[in-house]
DNA sequence: AAGCATGATGGAATCGTTTCCATGAGCAGG
DNA sequence: CCTGCTCATGGAAACGATTCCATCATGCTT
């Protein structure tokens, strides 16, 4: 097989050397006479620069890293697309990993992406601040989506209000700035509205006693859903899974057992949805005349479902797409989180509570 | 910010010569006494080879590329998370591009991996033999995974049967050898089989009239279904989409309206599932009273469905998996194809033909 | 004891690009 | 006509690793 077209060949071919050939591929200065002909050159020897070289004197790779939790779940799917939309139109790699929600194995590809000199990242976090400083430490600028890491273990200020506030609202007024424990931006769903809109359309339904299901990274959506709630709220309404569909599944499960007063829920991602519905019919509790089902993710089977499920839409593929850019924009201003809307979208999931 | 550790420094500091680092740390022969000191020295200097150094020696990335047509499709999803899991396991960095299905796409992305020296793929295809030349020609070893690249208008030799003959079957007898157009691994499901089984369910149930959905990269699906019914098949009874939800929904409209004989579906994909299950809602179908419905891939909503779907299930998430296998053991002599078994899993979308 | 084999070791070349810097040509102003 | 400036240009260094090859020490054989 043939050897690789270099610059060198180029450059010899067209009878320059090799800078200029690079100035030109590059953009750089060069007299039109030149220029032309390396570049006719360079397209009749099929000349392709090689990232690898490029990457060693620039000590960075181009690409940007992806760090999802799991790409079985829709959302995820539809960020990485939005991501991989971005990245293809300012012609970057895209290196992606998935974490399966689990801390050690993000730090261990936060590893591997170090080891790459990729120095730009997206990721929807499963670790803490911990798992987070060697990537700050060694530069890389990093973009959360989706979800912001779990704090760890900060003093209650304010109670539940407080990990949302300190970001700025898409189109609303800058909130006091008040240091965070990294300073990184993010790109996250307006948890506090969807949430609170969700909980309004319930108790506008009758419903007295709403559970929310969770998962990992869930914990605003869970602080929403108590500040919402209003009033002191009975932690036994709030339960985790842990990831897993499995753990999902007991997770719904168990709260549809152990508190059958529950007249409404909201699931916190689609994999909880999938989990609700189907412990709600192992339980023989119709939906939604037994239980009434909101969940997170206008994902498409939601629709496709019987009933067709009330959701929180949120716009995860735009939510890739800003995050891309965010991070492609490391240089300059810019600003430290974004706040997109959510979406109630109602469909036939939800129903008045029945009187026991 | 500090200098990044190189290499150098370590030899340095450990008062040996930078050859002697590399040997050791990457289990060359050294002294027990040297290799001691120098990996005392490493981890306690943090030191992390860079792989661009590495990758340009070596010109080639270590990476493996991997491209699908669209992550929000759920079954690619899944092959997805096999081939990350194989790639972690050998600590290999995933490269990752959403085709869309476009060819023109898929060339570019190709283009782009070439460009990075990723010289390992694994892709399912959309374009032809033509757009994955330059990719071969450039020596990456590339491994297809659920599709075959459209085969560039070769004469019929016998028929329908001919595309998925020349695959290795996993535990049956390597059938005689053919040549095919591009000599690349692949790893597929059995759909012969597949579809056949579906076929002959529906007739069991009394379907005579039975259409195939397909979208693109199903030709070896549509084949084989007209393989399974046997007679010449009515070819208004295989209708494609083009990828989109939006062109999948239309084709599923257009069968139900112009065909309302058909009493029996076969959707090649969990979209065109998708698709067909609400164009049947849209013109008031009941499934399975008046249309049956068998779909590709079991996805974890097909059981929400109403009725849950009955489902042609394909292991994506082992077919990544061993795709990538096989991209790594590029070196010996490796299958040529491998062929996974697929299930029929019986829920609740087919029925009887009603007499009409 | 000399010669030879073996194994550890370090220097230097190499990979393909970008970029710094020196050089030389061309041109305008004095 | 000389000086100084601009601009195109090419040589060479740098990036950080791997790997070839020469060197040297050691131990064993004859």
């Amino acid at each position: 097989m043939s050897r690789r077209v270099t610059i060198k060949d180029v450059a010899e071919a067209a009878g320059v050397g090799v800078a200029t050939v690079s100035r030109v591929l590059s953009g750089g200065s060069a007299s039109p006479a030149t220029r032309e002909r390396v570049l006719a050159v360079a397209a009749q020897l099929d000349y392709r620069p090689s990232a690898l070289g490029r990457n060693l004197r620039q000590r960075r790779t181009g690409a940007m890293g992806l760090l999802v939790p799991d790409l079985t779940d829709t959302f995820y799917g539809q960020l990485s697309e939005g991501v991989l939309a971005c990245a293809r139109a300012a012609g970057e790699p895209v290196v992606l990993g998935s974490t399966g929600g689990d801390p050690e194995q993000e730090a261990e590809l936060i590893g591997m992406l170090l080891e790459q000199s990729v120095d730009r990242l997206i990721a929807v976090p499963s670790g803490d601040a911990e798992t987070w400083s060697p990537a700050l430490r060694a530069g890389m600028t990093v973009v959360f989506a989706d979800r912001l890491p779990t704090e760890p273990a900060a003093e209650e200020e304010d109670g539940a209000a407080r990990a949302a506030d300190d970001l700025l609202l898409l189109d609303g007024l800058p909130p006091a700035p008040r240091p965070r424990p990294l300073d990184v931006p993010s790109v996250v769903a307006d948890d506090r509205a969807g949430i609170r809109t969700a909980v309004r359309y319930l108790r506008g339904l009758g419903h007295r006693r709403v559970a929310f299901l969770g998962g990992p990274g869930h914990d605003r959506r869970a602080a929403a859903f108590r500040e919402a709630v209003g009033e002191p709220v009975d932690e036994e309404l709030v339960v985790f899974g842990t990831g897993s569909r499995d753990s999902a599944y007991a997770a719904a499960s168990g709260l549809f057992q152990s508190r059958p007063d529950v007249s409404a829920v909201i699931a916190g991602g689609n994999v909880l949805g999938e989990a609700a519905v189907l412990a709600a019919r192992e339980l023989d509790l119709r939906v939604p005349r037994d239980v009434s089902l909101i969940m997170y993710d206008d994902v498409p089977w939601a629709e496709l479902c019987s009933p067709p499920l009330t959701v929180i839409a949120q716009p995860g593929r735009d939510m890739g797409y800003r995050a891309a850019e965010l991070v492609l924009r490391s240089g300059g201003r810019r600003p430290r989180g974004v706040v997109l809307p959510t979406e109630l979208i109602v469909r036939g999931s939800c129903g008045p509570r029945r009187s026991p």
